[in-house]
DNA sequence: TTGCTTACTTACTTACTAGTAAGTATATTT
DNA sequence: AAATATACTTACTAGTAAGTAAGTAAGCAA
């Protein structure tokens, strides 16, 4: 594997396990045995390398949604909610629970990549909601924008309260975000 | 107002709003017109200040919850989310979405108030909940641990996706929460 | 009035941070 | 064979981080 994604793939792991602001790139040169320098020169400022890791993450959900394409609404939320299970297990979070709250410290370059991000997350999802109501296997009664909203911020927050809770909160989530998906009002 | 006090309102404020590893004693003494090692005589730690605020935020939102106690259910649980609307008018995120995605960054003492302020918070809103259940005033269908897992979670990161969106993702969010708790089953 | 406590300041240390300029070995192109 | 590009290393800088030791001014207590 060549050296450059091999810092890009350590970056996004320390990113999502300890955060931007709380990662050196010494972290990443003893790590792989590299020079301080080495990281510089494919990643001249931190920054340069922040938002190539966001924007790698925006390429790669693109490709899985257009994998998912043919499924049904349900399989296509279950293979989203599924790459949060995926994190789970390595113990990490999402990129958008890792660098939104320190959205303020991050310079605009990597701002408007994760803004860039959350709007395509989010209308991604409204997709499915939409299509899941159309073919009658989703049916609620909240607005179609606010309930997508719920879904992503839910899915969120609950890999971050998995770490200080030490409980499994996103499977109660995934749990209430499919029985909030066959509900009618009174 | 006394200058320990003044130290704890603005390192709670920088946490909140940067992070707890994005904020400086300097950031705080030049504020505050001090000298770095001040702030050092009232904490001598970062992590014995970080640790301070969490247990204060502890001690307010128990203070909170018993001034509402004689409210209804519905009230209470408004009160709740008015906190949330109050933090993001002042562009502030809620300690947990702050602390909680660095919480591996943290040190121990910081780790358990933490930790113990998530049982505290998700304690009390399933108290409400099952009140709720109990007069009437709510209706749902899912479990009611799950239930209040998916509150607090999509409360947390409506404020941390109201930054990296720039929409008013709280108050769909709001909107969500008391649909979900006027429903039946199919 | 002497001693002690509180609430600092002055002046410093050690460690780490991102970042850079200059040099080098290897491979590729002309 | 010579020139050039790639992928680094060596060796450094300037700035910032938390933390500390020693000193001080003001107030209170015996």
């Amino acid at each position: 594997m060549d050296t450059k994604t091999e810092i890009m793939d350590l970056a996004e792991q320390l990113i999502r396990s300890r955060g931007y602001n709380s990662f050196s790139y010494k972290d990443i040169s003893s790590a792989l045995n590299i020079k301080n320098a080495a990281i510089h020169y494919h990643f001249p400022a931190k920054h340069d390398l922040g938002k190539a890791i966001i924007n790698r993450t925006r390429l790669r959900f693109a490709q899985h949604i257009s994998e998912w394409k043919t499924a049904s609404p349900t399989r296509q939320l279950e293979q989203f909610i599924a790459t949060y299970e995926g994190a789970n297990e390595k113990e990490l979070i999402c990129f958008m629970g890792s660098l939104g709250p320190s959205y303020k410290t991050l310079p605009e370059s990597m701002q408007k990549e994760l803004t860039a991000a959350s709007f395509e997350i989010r209308s991604w999802i409204r997709i499915i909601l939409k299509a899941g109501l159309a073919d009658g296997s989703f049916s609620f009664n909240e607005n179609l924008e606010e309930k997508s909203d719920a879904i992503i911020t839910s899915l969120l927050a609950s890999l971050i309260m998995n770490r200080v809770t030490g409980e499994n909160i996103l499977a109660s989530i995934k749990s209430v975000i499919f029985t909030g998906l066959q509900r009618e009002a009174l």
